[in-house]
DNA sequence: GAGGCAGTGGGGAATAGTGGGGATCCAGGC
DNA sequence: GCCTGGATCCCCACTATTCCCCACTGCCTC
């Protein structure tokens, strides 16, 4: 198996009145396989995984499935927000309409990347999620920028 | 996989008026893999880590991600702010314009290579951030160049 | 003095983002 | 049963940006 995929950056392209946003090139490129699943795990935001990450996430669901009898009704209520998507010969892809409400975007998507995934957001609750966040600098920076 | 790169000294080239600096020659002869991760780590400077510097810091990371949930939102922030950069064919890099602005460039970059990446100021910044540290000489110098 | 390397500037071609047309399929209504 | 409206999907087309390459200059080396 290859590389997994890795995502960062953030982009800001518009959703179109049928629901489409292109995927920004370099994540494209980055996962060349064809496949996604969107959903929403961190509300308001969505998340993209493409399909290699998102066996490993399915595998930890599993895992809590078994370990955590309670927590039947969260796995249900993720599992359903899910949908797979592809994307098109243009490099699009189509937020249904139930997600794009879950997650108020409209006009403007915000795609930043995070890792082994894409997040989904409307760009001025993204701008009020990470606002303020400077001072945690102090507290994270010195452990991960060593 | 080889030694990791290091770099050492500082360097003042311009940025040019489609946003382009090129990497000093050292720099890039030590880090002859083609692709460098350009990031806000401590504002006002600008972060610039060879591939293999990088993917140890993404491993930290993963790991802060898993052990604290608290630490999302400022995961988030950096990731946003990075980019993947490549040296075009004459070794310049580009700069987007969104990290122009975090670091204040314009005209005149200051490359400092500190130890596993390559630090990018506004000349005056530095500058006024390092004056007035002579002091700290007496306070660190014995320990480490005894 | 010639050759090579390094930094700087700029132009042309491929690419990426966006919009929209048209065919196909399904559901509901006449 | 047939027609109509809507939704989905697939492809074509336009344009601005990006990126790739060529070119110039000064300096250092040989």
């Amino acid at each position: 198996m290859g590389r997994m995929p890795t995502f960062l950056g953030q982009y800001t392209y518009t959703l179109d009145e049928k629901g489409r946003v292109s995927l920004p090139a370099p994540f494209r490129r980055e996962a060349e396989e064809q496949r996604f699943v969107l959903l929403q795990v961190h509300p308001p935001a969505l998340a993209l995984y493409p399909e290699s990450a998102w066996r490993e996430v399915e595998d930890r669901l599993r895992g809590v499935l078994r370990n955590d009898p309670d927590a039947r009704y969260w796995v249900l209520r993720v599992m359903s927000s899910a949908v797979e998507v592809v994307p098109d010969s243009q490099g699009r892809i189509l937020i249904p309409s139930r997600l794009q409400d879950c997650a108020h975007l409209s006009g403007q998507v915000l795609m930043v990347g995070v890792i082994d995934k894409v997040e989904l957001w409307n760009p001025s609750e993204f701008e009020g999620a990470v606002e303020g966040k400077e001072g945690d600098f102090a507290r994270y920076a010195p452990q991960i920028f060593r």
